[in-house]
DNA sequence: CTAATCATGTAAGGCGTTACATGATTTT
DNA sequence: AAAATCATGTAACGCCTTACATGATTAG
């Protein structure tokens, strides 16, 4: 039984698959919107493109957990509009309760610094400050947009963008720390002794 | 001009061509033990198979940025010991004062956070306490090593091993970040209103 | 009239993991 | 006697990015 096997609901679905049914759970969507709300905030954590995507709606609709209305589009091609099955949701209810696997890190500001000896200090805290900067501009942005939901009531448990609200506040967490973080190296390659 | 060919030095190294570079600019190592290394505290943040590791330092070699001296090994081939050069040094000591190139994020837990409302909330309750324990435990590793590094001097900027001191110092802080922003979660999820 | 946006697809190639393959030495 | 460790490589396959391909509608 190979991949694009039809009528089976029995094939793995990929983390992908799973992040295309987060947004999908929200209401239905094309897979050129799929792409464009793969944006704020989720795509603060979560990103594919276009190409990615719409094989990725075919697999799905191939399981069983979409279905798609199809209407006439812009282009060549028919639009085709996908809307989450039963099972579907079913399917992602039970994916969201398991911890996820653990992937492999890749930390590039962390692999530089674990060499951090091995180039110039005054060059370095330059660049370190650059980073700070660069954090503290998606803070701001984050801190906007949080404030922005609570005003909506999306503290609360049960509101609709409770799920943004809730990334929003570890990204904004996430971007205090590395600020704070390259300040701290940046001044001590500057000031520190040695 | 191929990838493979030899005797230039001009050709793209690849973030996991640096890595590789960060190791060997401590001291000359075996490709095995490269992997090994690829662990305790670098491996928090960047990591490699044997399999990518091998070919990677042959392409390092064929761009002139380390050399290897062979010898007789424990299996049927030759244990290569691979010594960074000049070049690589320098190729190091540029590419680690460039800002790190942004790359996708992918972050599993704030995807299913971001659709927690699709879930049933004691269960995705349980599941972010379970994270905080894991983050806990690793926390509690990272500041066993932080104090280690702390006591042999390893916060002066001109220690051998301040990297390590630098990037654990991240560590613990993003550990702390994690578990209590999952405890903030799963606290929300049982008493919180709705 | 030019550019951006909407909209859907495929192809080539890099990066990374798992599995296959070999075999000596040391530890249990 | 069996298992772990040391040590180096290749092959198959999945994931992901960049680039190729098409074309209507709308905004400047």
């Amino acid at each position: 039984m190979t991949r694009s096997s039809r009528s089976q609901g029995s094939l793995a679905v990929s983390t992908l698959g799973y992040a295309l049914l987060c947004l999908l759970v929200r209401g239905p969507s094309t897979g050129y919107d799929l792409a464009a709300q793969l944006r704020r905030p989720i795509g603060y954590y979560w990103t594919a493109r276009h190409s990615q995507i719409y094989p990725e709606l075919a697999r799905l609709e191939g399981a069983g957990l979409v279905t798609h209305e199809a209407g006439s589009g812009p282009g060549p091609r028919e639009k085709k509009t996908y809307t989450i099955t039963a099972a579907g949701r079913d399917s992602l209810a039970e994916w969201l309760v398991h911890p996820p696997t653990r992937t492999a890190p890749k930390n590039e500001l962390m692999l530089r610094t674990f060499a951090v000896g091995a180039a110039d200090p005054l060059r370095m805290a330059q660049m370190y400050l650059a980073m700070a900067n660069e954090h503290g501009q998606r803070l701001a942005q984050y801190r906007g947009q949080l404030a922005a939901l609570a005003d909506n009531g999306a503290e609360d448990r049960g509101h609709p963008r409770f799920g943004n609200y809730a990334t929003l506040r570890f990204g904004v967490a996430y971007e205090e720390l590395r600020v704070a973080w390259c300040r701290w190296i940046a001044s001590k390659l500057v000031d520190g002794p040695s």
